[in-house]
DNA sequence: TGGTTGACGGTGG
DNA sequence: TCCACCGCCAACC
């Protein structure tokens, strides 16, 4: 198990915690790891994950925009498509919709 | 121990 | 609607 009282094992846990065909964006993982403020470290963090363990690919940037994903975005936007995420060129559709918060 | 980085967010023009 | 600047926090060197 991770230990639960650093901030990186919170954020890769509520990633996890994000249900298919859901995405939340940097500062809600910030949000529901206890620092609505750290969403500058939780991309950090992310960039740290990115192996299989988390699901970093339903993170995505404020306002439906993608973000970085190592620069694959195309592949980020394949895999949120096959995960009943509508995509509109670049932004998701119905971001607000698709948006998960951690307690829902 | 200190400084820099970074898969960003928000506001202003 | 798009571009640019500033602010923020944790991890890494």
């Amino acid at each position: 198990m991770v230990d639960d009282s650093r901030f990186t094992a919170r954020v890769m846990s509520a990633v996890r915690r994000i249900p298919p065909g859901r995405v939340s964006t940097y500062g809600d993982v910030a949000e529901a790891a206890g620092k609505p403020r750290a969403w500058r470290a939780v991309g950090n963090i992310m960039r740290s994950c990115s192996r299989g363990d988390v699901p970093c690919h339903r993170v995505v940037a404020a306002g439906g925009q993608l973000g970085g994903y190592g620069g694959n975005t195309a592949m980020k936007r394949a895999l949120l498509q096959a995960e009943g995420v509508l995509f509109s060129g670049t932004r998701i559709r119905d971001f607000r919709l698709k948006r998960w918060l951690a307690g829902e």
